[in-house]
DNA sequence: TATAACCATTGTGTGGCTACAACCATTCCG
DNA sequence: CGGAATGGTTGTAGCCACACAATGGTTATA
């Protein structure tokens, strides 16, 4: 690998940093909801399927009472329901109301929102962007 | 603007922030320097030239009191030096010690790195990337 | 059946960060 | 010159996130 390489290589890390880090919407999504990014995390970790508090303190990488603090707020402000487990009454399924999934899609618009300078680009740069990035992300 | 554009830089987008938050590395600088962040990126702000606690303050995106804080605590590891300013005898002059500058650069070294897929992409795809990356940050 | 493991909950403590109040010394400006 | 503005410091309060301990009920297993 060459120096031109891995300059090159740092370049380009340096500028999607900059551009994501500079572009960072979860302040945003916090404000817009009202709560913690963890917790619009959590309502967006949930829109697939109800999942037990164990399975959603692991998608969060937080411990079993973090997970228990965090639902409880949730519930309390009926974004989730809680009910014992069908299956194992040791557990509990999280599940989205319809106001959950609500806030949910309002934090996917905002995080998936691209910056303008994204937009701005023109169609054939804009393409030819996008397949890199693919083929990088599809090794 | 038609929706495969849309499209493209929503998907371009959601490459590179996956990839930047994926590989954040901003854990590993706190761990490394055995510090907070922010302290480590106010060591990083004061690589250049030394600054007052106000512009300081600024640069990091905290109030007045909590530079402070930042600054004794780094003050105290004998990372930075704080002294009068000498035009101005409210103001301080917050510059890098030997130590400090090890400990900025040690944080810079971290965050350049790019990840692996980066460095593994070919090299007329690499050179594609970043002229795009840096055509788009130059508008 | 007894024991171990699992799941969730309750509780304590800590560091980081944000917001704000109050104060003092210094500088600016009418 | 006096009042206002500025720069930094000290202090309080609260939320967030993380770590860990302990508990009780449930399930699995030897």
């Amino acid at each position: 690998m060459s120096a031109g390489h891995e300059a090159a290589a740092r370049r380009s890390w340096e500028i999607m940093r900059g551009l994501v880090l500079d572009h960072d919407r979860r302040k945003d999504v916090s404000d817009a909801l009202g709560m913690s990014f963890l917790k619009a995390k959590a309502l967006r970790a949930l829109t697939q399927e109800p999942a037990t508090l164990r399975v959603l303190a692991a998608t969060l990488a937080v411990d079993a009472p973090y997970a228990t603090i965090i639902v409880d707020d949730l519930e309390g402000r009926g974004l989730v329901t809680r009910t014992v487990h069908p299956e194992d009454r040791r557990a509990r399924l999280v599940d989205l109301t319809p106001d959950g999934r609500v806030a949910a899609a309002t934090a996917d618009r905002m995080l998936s929102e691209p910056p303008a300078v994204l937009r701005e680009l023109d169609s054939g740069r804009l393409r030819a962007l996008e397949a890199l990035l693919s083929a990088l992300v599809a090794d």
